[in-house]
DNA sequence: AAAAACTGCAACCGCCAGATA
DNA sequence: CTATCTGGCGGTTGCAGTTTT
């Protein structure tokens, strides 16, 4: 195989490298970029392998590398990444800017992990670790981290998919945080569907851009998976709503207020629950499913399966994206 | 003060997929 | 079509520095 081909029997060197060594190194692709990296060590003079070289420049001394802490921020992609994406590094440090596969690995391992289970969830699946189930409302406070923020009740900053978990596990009008699996987990949700766009999930809920699209962060993982900047406007959706005999609701726009319990269609009071549910007309509107498709970089179509709802005539109900309020975002989904 | 335990992180290893001969 | 090469990835190791006992 490839693996340490090479004609050379030379004896190479390995363990940490020296000062020389980045030297070197770092003058032979400043020189002639980056290329084949089997021939590199030969080229710059090392007495290492190309892959050696390769991770060296890669993890260390590429110069767009940021180092340092990372933020609260960053912290916060890497845990709503990793819940949908789990531990595809890779993939999770093309969203970061300036962080390696091998840096966001080793944070995750040597302190987010540790974190998490602090704060009594599971890293693997990221759901409570605690047996039986446990209600949000007030109470999910204890799996919450106060001090740095995360989670907080008012869900602004809840991870995508725990707030999405959130709305799959509805009983009796309370909502309850299952430690079960036999909604599926919403990483299994997610990547089942036919394409998924984690980031946008991400960010669209984060509210860390309530323009959602604009942010710079989108348009670099844009620029990355879809080779432009140019994101697409929310005007351009088009959701679909069936109710679950699967004909087409007649709204000419329909509120699913994100994340919030509405006790009418223009109040979103209740802001603890962070499920996705509406009550409208004095009749509770649940998602049962959540159909994220991405079409060119965009989300394309969403699908909210109505149980046990009729409904034929809302047409001062809007659709708000997650994060934003009711009056911040109006009419960004029409029906189709 | 010394030893042990812990932590963070750079680097290595083995596997895999795609490209090429 | 097969064998080989190469780069990329995730898991793991080993070591230096730090903290605890």
């Amino acid at each position: 195989m490839g693996r340490h081909s090479g004609s050379v029997k030379q004896k190479l060197r390995k363990g940490l490298w020296s000062p020389e060594e980045d030297e070197k190194l770092v003058k032979y692709i400043t020189r002639f970029g980056v290329g084949c990296w089997s021939s590199v060590p030969q080229h710059a003079g090392l007495q290492r392998c190309g892959k050696s070289c390769r991770l060296r420049w890669i993890n260390y001394l590429r110069p767009d590398l940021k180092r340092g802490t990372f933020s609260q921020q960053e912290e916060n992609i890497i845990l709503d990444l990793h819940q949908v994406l789990g531990n595809r590094w890779a993939q999770i440090a093309a969203q970061l800017p300036g962080r390696t596969d091998n840096e966001i690995k080793n944070f995750w391992n040597s302190c987010l992990k540790k974190k998490l289970m602090k704060q009594g969830i599971d890293p693997n699946t990221h759901k409570p670790i605690t047996g039986g189930n446990a209600y949000v409302n007030d109470k999910n406070v204890e799996f919450m981290d106060k001090e740095s923020g995360y989670y907080p009740s008012s869900s602004s900053s809840m991870p995508v998919a725990v707030e999405l978990e959130r709305a799959f596990d509805i009983n009796n009008g309370g909502l309850m945080l299952s430690s079960s699996m036999e909604n599926g987990s919403i990483r299994d949700t997610l990547l089942s569907k036919s394409v998924c766009d984690p980031l946008l999930l991400a960010e669209y809920h984060s509210g860390i851009d309530l323009t959602g699209y604009n942010s710079n962060l989108l348009a670099q993982y844009h620029q990355t998976n879809y080779g432009t900047t140019s994101l697409p406007s929310l005007d351009h959706q088009n959701p679909e709503f069936s109710d679950h005999s699967g004909s087409k609701m007649t709204t000419s726009s329909l509120l699913i207020n994100e994340g919030r319990e509405s006790s009418s269609t223009t109040n979103s009071s209740n802001m603890n629950t962070g499920f996705q549910s509406m009550t409208f007309e004095g009749e509770m509107f649940q998602l049962n499913d959540v159909n994220v498709k991405s079409e060119q970089g965009c989300v394309g179509q969403w699908q909210h399966h109505m149980h046990d709802v009729q409904l034929n005539n809302a047409s001062d109900v809007n659709i708000y994206p997650m994060g934003s309020l009711p009056g911040e975002y109006p009419d960004v989904f029409h029906q189709i």
